[in-house]
DNA sequence: CCCGATATCTATGTATACATTATCGGGCTT
DNA sequence: AAGCCCGATAATGTATACATAGATATCGGG
């Protein structure tokens, strides 16, 4: 999916959707990661909806781990589980987008923040200027989809640093249903010029220790993107999007 | 634990420390909310360690609800799972309480945040009012108590405001350990005066549906209340205070 | 022909049985 | 005497069996 980061960067917080040392895993992390994994990619499809039973048979396992797994999976938003009618992957509606763009963004900017705070090493430093680099040569030779890769990376690597394990953990939650919305506008999404600029004005901050402009600048790089990304989806999902208003969150 | 807010404001997304409809629920829900109930009252202390098995007996279940709820908690960070060594109740050190406040003030500032841009209804905006008032009176009778019971009316009412269920359902998950921390430091808290003044200039600021200027004024409040709380709290641990440093969510 | 009550069937929720594996203690070796 | 290895023990991880409750379909009545 990308180049592997520089140095450790975010591997433990932000599972991505790759299935690669999951061998020797408990059964109940392997449905995990494998289920997760087939609904980012897509190869389980928004709708589908499976009974535990199924599940169990599709990976091979007993219901117990499955379930668990499942349960997971729903409190980060990707599936909903409905006692007797099964589990059924989410679909995304606008007011889901907008709703974990919400919560992403406000995390993200309080990482950024903290990052601020305690100020980038010269490696760190050096790893995300060269991370904007290469964003910068994308963006030049219009390759969307590695800059996308590189701008998550960046984002990433950011929190990482950032030294709250909480924050971590939560924003890596909110990752896969991020990753999804991500997904959706890839294709459409203009030149980056601008998120390029921003994200050298955040370097700038964070490497300048100065923790509010750090923070104003992620936010109005986060308002941005995100408004810009709402808009590229309702130009695109109205065409027959039912936008279910579904409250509840699966709890 | 406080006077069941005028309207529906919040029980949904924030679990309090009550045992109430407990009745017919799933046992996977009981045994979560009972052992929860427990953690947050102190009736399990920090540090506490049990086996599946013996939870399981304390709540006369069999192992798999208990075990459901036993992952649920350690998600939500009130608990550590360590593999054949027990459920252990998480001792909040000094570092924790710090990530805590973090991750719920950055989403709470948030929350605030879209309740401005979305403005408040007549009935709304008495019922926050009404609770500052009852607030203020509390501050002038020293009843530290109930003003702390009132303060988190407000918060948590301004967030059930906010029409991001995600949001409210992340804060909620954050709302115990926050709980637990302020706890902490309730006996030591100073006459909250310019939380008062604080309060009044969110609930004006949202009223006027500003939302940068709610924005600033929630991150002013939540900043000098949570460093005052970090405060009290290394003024109270350091005597015997092993601050353990244990990284590792227990993801 | 439609509506409603009931019975059956099935998926989940819970309990229990079984397998696996880490830990702890004892005994052996050097 | 100290350290290492091995095995017994026990706790978790997983599988399965059982109970419950909800949904559907059928049958009878209006």
């Amino acid at each position: 999916m990308k180049p592997e980061g520089a140095f450790r960067s975010n591997r433990a917080t932000r599972p991505r959707p790759t299935l690669s040392g999951v061998e020797h895993m408990p059964a109940r992390e392997r449905a995990y990661h494998d289920l997760r994994y087939r609904i980012l990619t897509g190869r389980l499809a928004p709708g589908t909806t499976l009974l535990e039973t199924e599940l169990a048979a599709l990976l091979s396992l007993s219901r117990t781990p499955v379930r668990e797994a499942a349960i997971k999976l729903a409190e980060e938003g990707l599936v909903s589980i409905r006692a007797r009618h099964g589990i059924t992957v989410r679909d995304l509606s606008l007011r889901d987008v907008a709703e974990i763009l919400d919560v992403f963004s406000a995390l993200e900017i309080r990482a950024v923040a903290l990052v601020a705070r305690r100020g980038l090493s010269r490696a760190e430093h050096e790893h995300l200027a060269n991370l904007l680099d290469r964003m910068e040569r994308h963006t030049a030779s219009g390759d969307i989809g590695r800059w996308s890769d590189l701008d998550d990376d960046f984002h990433s690597s950011m929190v990482s640093l950032c030294g709250n394990g909480r924050l971590q953990h939560t924003l890596g939650e909110y990752w896969g249903q991020q990753f999804r919305a991500r997904m959706l506008v890839l294709p459409l999404r203009p030149s980056p010029h601008q998120s390029d600029r921003e994200h050298r004005e955040i370097l700038a901050a964070v490497h300048a220790r100065d923790e509010e402009a750090a923070r104003a600048a992620h936010l109005r790089h986060r308002a941005r993107a995100d408004a810009q990304q709402l808009a590229l989806l309702k130009s695109r999902l109205p065409p027959g999007a039912p936008d279910k208003t579904d409250e509840e969150e699966t709890a």
